[in-house]
DNA sequence: TCTCCCACTTCTGTATACAAGAGTCTTGTA
DNA sequence: TACAAGACTCTTGTATACAGAAGTGGGAGA
């Protein structure tokens, strides 16, 4: 009765059937286990995640509107496709919204915290074997979005940054980690939780856009080296 | 394709039971026909649209992706409030998109379209009286800002004003237009329009964050206003 | 052999039935 | 009279049945 995939969800007790449907699939698309393009069947989906056609209709409806598919007319919803054609769309929205939520960031109460950040990203920095602690080396990342977004304390903000975030998570994928850019991330990083926790609204957004820009570099590069040699 | 505000829609035909609860409810929700805090039942409004429950179902699970609605534990989905507590938050966000969007739709060859609309709103801003053809100058704000998205070329960023612009079009409803006020309003957005057309992005931003620091100004004076006296 | 048309299959979109849970009202007892 | 407990009702969440539409495949005719 299980479904096969499923590894991730281990609470799904308590949980309705239709959010399990959407945390499966949403989780399923941005690990990239149901690649672009991938037709999202009802009945199929229903059976694959053992509930019925509602929810997972429901599901469906949130990840259209996620932008994780498109609706098809007449022929259901598909896995929406991950282009680099628009690459710069998508970092130049980050890139605003980013710099507003570290500026607003500077200006909180709260900005002491992080110094301790800064240091951790420095210390990341500088580990030996930086490509063994991948994993970590995210959390950390996510601990600082997470605090910026605390910061920033802007509901409005943070949706708009959470719905852009599912879209580079998916992007992200494309471009391999590579251990000089990891090590490069972890210091601009690092500049950026100084600059905030100084307080210097330029220089936390003048950090936030190098960061960003090193990071579109980066994943351009590499797409371009996967397109050539790989696809 | 898709009219850009759904002034209402008479067009049921060919509609999906689904999408034609949407819109209506979304259209009452923005005009508040549905005031904030109203509990939006499944099978009541299904009876007052005239489909199943089902297509109401969807309907209300978009609505509470929108933030028009909230799902509350138990009772249901009930219309979302309308805040004037962060109404600095919504702008400060407004602000980072639009006057990205003003920046992107510098660069734009069609750019020099925006000068045909500078002269009606200088025309608007003359208009002897304005207060009696307020349809009409929201109408020309609408025509700017779906040009300043196409213009602008970002999928994303068009998302993203696309959700804001919801809960601005509630709050303004907090504000009664006042005439002096439009004719200012229509006045900051030819300087907007000129500038764009004119390619100075500086100055797009710079016209751009004006026009919303005079409109956040006029709305909380106002609310103020209506909150000692009306309310 | 190619093209067009018709029928069949399969899918979505909608309605409705059923079950579970929460809230409320009523009644009984202290 | 007030509080608590139980039952009832209303609501949501889910499953399923049915209808309509679109795609597909096969057969017939040119």
């Amino acid at each position: 009765m299980f479904p096969p995939i499923f590894a991730f969800c281990v609470y799904t007790e308590g949980m309705r059937a239709s959010e399990k449907a959407y945390e499966s699939l949403r989780h399923d698309i941005v690990q990239w286990c149901l690649a672009p393009g991938t037709v999202l069947a009802e009945v199929e989906q229903s059976a694959r995640l053992g509930v019925s056609r509602t929810p997972v209709r429901e599901a469906l409806a949130r990840l259209v509107a996620d932008g994780l598919a498109v609706q098809q007319r007449g022929r259901g919803v598909v896995v929406s496709e991950v282009s680099l054609e628009h690459l710069d769309d998508l970092f130049d929205l980050r890139r605003a919204l980013e710099c507003e939520a570290a500026r607003l960031a500077c200006r909180s109460p709260r900005r002491a915290e992080f110094a301790d950040l800064a240091t951790a990203f420095t210390a990341a920095a500088h580990t030996e074997q930086i490509d063994s602690a991948t994993e970590d080396y995210y959390q950390l990342v996510a601990r600082l979005d997470e605090l910026i977004d605390q910061a920033a304390d802007n509901a409005y903000l943070a949706t708009a940054l959470r719905n852009l975030r599912v879209h580079l998570q998916r992007v992200r994928r494309l471009a391999k980690d590579h251990p000089a850019r990891l090590r490069a991330s972890a210091n601009e990083h690092a500049q950026i939780a100084h600059a905030i926790a100084s307080g210097n609204t330029d220089l936390a957004r003048a950090a936030t856009t190098m960061h960003l820009h090193q990071s579109f570099q980066h994943i351009t590069h590499f797409a371009t080296d996967l397109k050539g040699t790989n696809d």
